[in-house]
DNA sequence: CTACGAGCTAGAGCAGGGTCTAGATCAAGT
DNA sequence: ACTTGATCTAGACCCTGCTCTAGCTCGTAG
């Protein structure tokens, strides 16, 4: 992944916030509680400059924030690639019961996707045919 | 749907707590914060005695809650119905909206899980061939 | 030089969604 | 009658995940 790309200017907590979605104030308190995997470089005034490396990996955790990873998940997880190589396995095994949750997640989604398409056909048709039908029961 | 059903007996918040998977304490906060459609019946001496279709009005609850739709508007839904007849048409838009965002949620799930299969991926086959790889780069 | 916006830190505050506690009561078994 | 376990109410408390504030500093454009 880190192959043909040019080394690019580091960006500021703002530009970060802007392609990641997150706000500012987001980007220091992941900092602060240990999300990132190393420390953000700083300009001689104090700024934080960014480098491509840390916002593909704050992109990794919008999409793990996303999908529903806790916080404590995904400062683990930080830590584990932090210390570099040896924890491999823990990692996937990581990742692999994230991965299963968002399965079942999407099936729960799914499950209450039809229940509610359910129900609005209900409604829908029961609309569409002015609205005197007696059957609304208090079940909604 | 109230078509064949015995009665039944009604049921005490514990055994509700059970089939809903609501905990007794969430049952009475639902209840504080008008998430219920009426009013749970009492006993002499004072304990709730939910009806059947007090259960399915909460197992609803349970499936657009799971799905993601926030208390305020669950309440909103609730109070619609409440109301009776006559507002079918905004409980149809308030339903068709949170179907909106439960496709949408579905749409990034899947996204997100391509990603983490992706990455699940790697590190497995990574470790298959002895972790030796060098490749390790620091986004994770 | 000076302004003015962006950034800095530490820490307080907030919204959502329950959970837990205390102290009393109810109901069922023995 | 007594014990035990489930409920009751009101209200305090908690956890997660940010968001906002205050007071100060940087740095770039006029």
């Amino acid at each position: 992944m880190a192959t043909t790309e040019a080394p690019a200017e580091p960006l500021s907590i703002g530009e970060v916030a802007e392609r990641t979605g997150l706000s500012v104030h987001a980007l220091r308190f992941y900092e602060r509680e240990g999300m990132l995997v190393g420390p953000v470089q700083r300009t001689a005034g104090g700024r934080r400059r960014y480098t491509t490396v840390d916002v593909e990996w704050l992109l990794i955790c919008v999409k793990l924030r996303e999908s529903g990873m806790p916080l404590a998940d995904l400062k683990h997880f930080a830590e584990l690639v932090r210390h570099g190589p040896g924890n491999e396995a823990e990692r996937l095994q990581l990742l692999d019961a994230h991965q299963q949750r968002v399965e079942a997640q999407i099936q729960a989604l799914e499950e209450c996707r039809s229940i509610i398409a359910w129900k609005v056909g209900i409604y829908a048709e029961n609309l569409a045919r002015g609205e005197a039908g007696g059957l609304w029961d208090p079940t909604g």
